[in-house]
DNA sequence: TTAAATACGTTTTTT
DNA sequence: ACGTATTTAA
């Protein structure tokens, strides 16, 4: 406590714009804030700030984060500024917050304060199930198309009966909101909730109760929002119902970083802010102290051409800004991308550049893999991002599955899932009956199989499995206060004849769920109930990333956003792949735009060395193609770039070099980019012997028997023997 | 209940 | 091309 700062010492520590952003404390405040430009600092430097200056006590304060990292970095942050940990902060993800909001006031939505949270592998089920219910024919309406809808309403706090007309759909012959309000129903019926709902049912609890409202009017007395251009619609109304009273809100975000439309957000809400807080005040923060001025000047070359912007420009905050230009490499392939790239970091790593801070930044997860096999091979360690996560693995599903079923007796879903696993005998027929007495008695499928033992509705071996499973239930949820929710969690998995599943399958994978299961027991040792331990799992579904030792890192755009590296590579910068094919098909210009956006982002991910490439040839869906540069490229300002293995070069017309007599022959590989020539693929070193082992793309494996100048004669294993061109195989 | 057959889709995925 | 998810057959 003694060493508590004073405010004039950290925020000394402050240039003058994060300054004006964290001592600007009443009304309404937009801080637009750049990459790199010390976001993080200001949110917590201000939370930090209304504490330090009495303004309100820690709990008065809501701040809201998208994810559960920033949360958790934001709680440290503000722990160490003023000097203690701090609990009963109102800080966590929309998600997070919202939920414990609507555990508070669940009955004003039809639900009980412990209903469970969904994750979107049940809600799927659930939603099929309500749509077979309905008799929709599911070959021509798939699943997937109605949840998406329904999300989007969601996101947009639209509940049943209130669909505007301009937001209805056609699905299913206009029958999407009539299984809308069937799905929310049966959500109510579950005592569950989806992801959507968490944020739907409080905006409608506070929309509607206007003395719930007001108690949280005077609780909050600020509001902080993090990545405020990332926000849906209902997320807007949640914030703008909570800061009606005192209006002290500030949001941070930045719109040139928007690039989550397709999953709901809205970046009008931040385009917005003036009209929507009258009086608001704007801080723009442009100092960049992560990137180099050649990086911060591609960036904001590339990102000016985007027209539906608040507009900022980064500048240089560091003094030792000056730096490398950043490269753009043109390759004839995507496998000789993954080699520029794998010999690049060889390259850097022997010149002592730590590869943790090394980054390869890919539009799409498949291009993960050309990198990945070209790493193996040159034995670089490497971390792939954003893989399957841990709770999302079957073994962990199948477990929480019968803690929620012992938990929530409603729960159907949990139930459903495990009732027949491991097989009990309780096959097509028995469910059958059970789903019908509960549908007759209108209550959930256990309390229905309560009933269903005691008749002899079931035949006695599967009347006698579940209800030695009821009975197991019974027992467990007995012992959850006496023996804790660790030990009963245990004796589920083994009396249920769970664990001895796993370890009687002789698959490969099995010893690992095992493991897993192991671990899972360990990790509820830090949840003080079963129910603490749930609301976790749902809300802070995390990739178990135990990253040990210096690797190189891959991930998408997407899943960069926020991090930051010395060195960053960001291959594939090819139109059809960045931008994707889909933002060129629909959306027009504005989903332009957001493709755009994730190039600023890639860019300003970089803070000395900044590695573009594209591949003049692409296996797509499984045949080669030929691309053209992505057009990013050309709109790079050629002054800050320096180019490699192209030659600029006017554009061609088609009819011209396809017809005349630099055509095809003697020119081949000559793509019709409108801005650079690939050079033609380079001849491999040392070329081909015979008795090499070789790879054709479309005649598989062979090994060399003959070279003769260019040409090889090759007996491929499947194909059997042919002559091939050179340029057309790869060493095997 | 399991294995084989076949139809399908294939950008991004903070919670 | 390829993986997966669902359907169908044994």
């Amino acid at each position: 406590m003694s060493a508590t700062p004073s405010p004039s010492e950290y925020l000394s520590r402050l240039n003058p714009e994060q300054r004006a952003a964290v001592e600007t404390l009443d009304g309404p405040l937009l801080v637009l804030a750049g990459a790199g430009t010390g976001k993080t600092r200001v949110l917590t430097t201000r939370f930090a700030h209304l504490l330090m200056t009495g303004r309100a006590q820690p709990h008065q304060v809501l701040s809201v984060t998208f994810t559960n990292k920033a949360a958790r970095e934001m709680r440290e942050r503000v722990g160490a500024i003023i000097g203690r940990p701090v609990e009963g902060l109102w800080l966590g993800t929309f998600h997070a917050l919202a939920a414990r909001m609507l555990r508070r006031h669940a009955e004003l939505v039809g639900l009980k304060s412990d209903f469970t949270i969904l994750d979107p592998d049940d809600q799927t089920r659930l939603l099929k199930q309500v749509m077979e219910a309905g008799g929709v024919d599911m070959k021509r309406w798939p699943v997937a198309g109605l949840m998406g809808i329904i999300q989007r309403w969601k996101d947009r706090g639209l509940t049943p009966g209130r669909i505007p007309v301009a937001e209805t759909s056609d699905y299913a012959n206009n029958r999407a909101e009539a299984l809308y309000a069937a799905y929310q129903a049966r959500l109510v019926a579950l005592n569950a909730a989806d992801f959507g709902d968490l944020l739907l049912h409080v905006t409608e609890i506070l929309r509607t109760n206007p003395e719930v409202l007001e108690r949280y009017h005077r609780l909050f007395r600020y509001i902080l929002v993090d990545e405020y251009q990332d926000t849906n619609l209902v997320q807007y109304l949640w914030l703008r119902l909570l800061a009606q009273g005192h209006r002290n809100i500030c949001c941070v975000g930045d719109d040139d970083q928007s690039i989550y439309s397709w999953r709901g957000a809205e970046i009008e809400n931040i385009l917005r802010f003036e009209k929507d807080f009258p009086g608001a005040v704007i801080v723009r923060l442009e100092a960049n102290y992560r990137s180099s001025r050649p990086i911060l000047a591609a960036a904001s070359g590339l990102i000016a051409k985007n027209e539906g912007r608040l507009g900022k420009t980064l500048r240089p905050g560091r003094a030792d800004a000056s730096g490398e230009k950043v490269r753009v490499v043109s390759l004839w392939d995507s496998e000789e991308e993954a080699r520029m790239v794998g010999g690049r970091i060889e390259e850097a790593q022997r010149a002592g550049q730590d590869l943790s801070e090394i980054a390869i930044l890919v539009r799409a997860g498949f291009q993960t893999r050309s990198f990945e096999e070209r790493l193996v091979t040159q034995g670089i360690p490497y971390r792939v991002y954003g893989g399957a996560k841990f709770y999302e693995r079957q073994e962990i599903r199948d477990a929480i599955a019968y803690f929620r079923a012992m938990v929530n007796p409603a729960d159907d879903l949990a139930f459903e899932r495990i009732v027949n696993t491991p097989k009990r005998g309780l096959g097509d027929t028995a469910l059958a009956t059970l789903h019908r007495a509960a549908r007759e008695q209108g209550v959930p499928l256990r309390i229905a199989a309560g009933g269903l033992i005691q008749t002899d509705a079931l035949r006695p071996r599967p009347r006698a499995a579940l209800r030695e499973l009821l009975e197991g239930f019974a027992r467990w949820h007995a012992g959850l206060e006496s023996l804790g929710h660790v030990v009963v969690a245990s004796q589920i998995l083994e009396e249920s004849g769970y664990i001895e599943m796993w370890k009687l399958d002789r698959t490969p994978e099995a010893p690992g769920r095992l493991d897993n299961l192991k671990e899972l027991l360990c990790a509820m040792g830090d949840f003080g109930t079963m129910a603490a331990f749930l609301e976790h799992i749902a809300l802070v579904m995390e990739n178990d990333q135990n990253a040990e030792g210096a690797r190189v890192s891959l991930m998408t755009l997407h899943a960069a956003k926020g991090l930051e590296f010395d060195m960053v590579f960001l291959p594939g910068w090819e139109e059809g792949l960045f931008p994707s094919q889909r933002s060129l098909d629909e959306g027009g210009n504005k989903s332009l735009e957001e493709e755009r956006r994730l190039a600023y982002v890639g860019i300003t991910r970089a803070r000395r060395h900044c590695i573009i490439s594209h591949a003049a040839n692409r296996r797509i869906y499984g045949n080669w193609t030929s691309t053209i540069p992505s057009r990013f490229l050309d709109e790079l300002p050629p002054d800050e770039v320096v180019r490699e293995g192209a030659e600029p070069v006017r554009h061609i017309p088609s009819s011209v070099f396809g017809a005349g007599p630099l055509s095809s022959q003697r020119r081949p590989r000559l793509i019709e980019a409108g801005a650079w020539e690939v050079a033609a693929r380079p001849a491999r070193e040392g070329g081909f012997a015979a008795g090499q082992r070789v790879f054709h793309q479309k005649f598989g494996y062979g090994r060399v028997i003959a070279v003769e100048d260019d040409k090889l004669d090759i007996a491929f294993e499947k194909a059997g023997q042919k002559r091939v061109l050179d340029r057309f195989v790869d060493p095997a």
